[in-house]
DNA sequence: TGTACATCAGTGAACGCGCGTTCACTGATGTAC
DNA sequence: TGTACATCAGTGAACGCGCGTTCACTGATGTAC
């Protein structure tokens, strides 16, 4: 109905941002155009002003979920004096949390979206699979700070160690989603006791 | 048309096999009643003299799958001799290969509905939850065997570092599939770096 | 600065389509006598 | 053992519904003169 160039990107914005909660709690496929497009305020038919097809969204909500998780850890890690392993033992803390547990709109992306991505276009996959590299060279980049990734015993390469820590911060967080629900001590079981074994394959020695 | 009692339960049988397949292939909901009566043989009309609707169909191919999957773990394991060790790396080499991330079919059916099952009924991530627990024991006895897993510096009970093992396969064989496709070379990073890792750290010493 | 017109974000109805589910019907199987 | 009938797995058309997408239309914004 007549809006300015301003608010149409604003508008543009509100559309991806409903969608990324949405698709988030819901899964990509559970989430209907129509409701999306109400979410953020408007109806159905505006969609295609902004956007070539779902598909095309989807893509765009991926990337910006990424940068988005990216950058908060990165910036949040500029907070904190990098000493002997702290912010490692830190993030290991706050990724195998209650709180990132129950954060499935905020959380890291790599786990919000590991259940949808295998099915996702070319290029979202493309974009899930940039971040999952970025969130990678982060991790290194906090391993490295960890004295225990040094020692004569663990000459593996930063990264690699990085991947295994990684991959077993995404597992156990999905792993305790799942069955959360159904089975909230086993959920609980397994946030934990992946926490525990980290801190200790990285403590301070 | 006229059905023995006998060929109506075989029937049956393939009607949740063809699920299973599709199911896991293409997440559940992306596949329809009348494609998967279709794969089994039928048309859709006869799906609702088995089952009582989709949602019930769901929870039998998980309860199914999830059975079969720690059978077959199980007989597998009974072929070799418990020496040390030999049994767990067998059992990381096998879960962190190619052929498995390429055997979505058959392939390990945690790994294989942990995208699906936040969004499945209370009785299908029920039946989730439970092979998870199964899982988790069995890896736990495997662990049990490896000499590491009683070193001085890892008091750790059992069951937890079989989570911490599991989990950490579990993220990784999802991770990789989930960017196979885009980023071939990243999938066998993240595989490879976790079989590393996970070889590494159970190492027989 | 003021007027005429083009642009285009937003509306809401409609499209074809596939979904899960229901239904009347068929006919061999299985049972009762 | 033979006949009459009930059962029920399987068929295929149809149901209402929500999906992604298209469309004609509206009207304030933005531009040309």
């Amino acid at each position: 109905m007549g809006v300015s160039k301003e608010q149409a990107v604003d508008n543009r914005r509100a559309i991806v941002a409903a969608a990324a909660k949405l698709f988030r709690e819901r899964g990509v496929d559970g989430v209907g155009i129509a409701e999306l497009m109400k979410a953020a305020g408007f109806t159905q038919g505006g969609f295609y002003n902004h956007f070539k097809s779902k598909e095309a969204l989807v893509a765009e909500v991926i990337a910006a979920e990424m940068s988005k998780g990216t950058a908060e850890l990165v910036r949040e890690l500029q907070g904190i004096a990098p000493e002997g392993g702290a912010r490692l033992d830190r993030q290991i803390n706050r990724y195998l949390s209650d709180e990132h547990r129950l954060d499935v709109d905020g959380g890291c992306p790599v786990a919000g979206f590991s259940g949808d991505a295998p099915r996702l276009s070319d290029e979202a996959r493309s974009q899930f699979a940039v971040g999952l590299d970025d969130m990678i060279t982060i991790v290194a980049g906090l391993v490295a700070e960890a004295p225990s990734s040094r020692e004569a015993h663990d000459r593996r390469t930063l990264r690699e160690q990085a991947i295994g820590l990684y991959s077993q911060m995404v597992g156990a967080l999905v792993l305790s989603r799942a069955v959360a629900g159904p089975a909230p001590a086993l959920a609980d079981e397994v946030m934990e006791s992946s926490r525990r074994s980290l801190l200790a394959h990285f403590k301070r020695s």
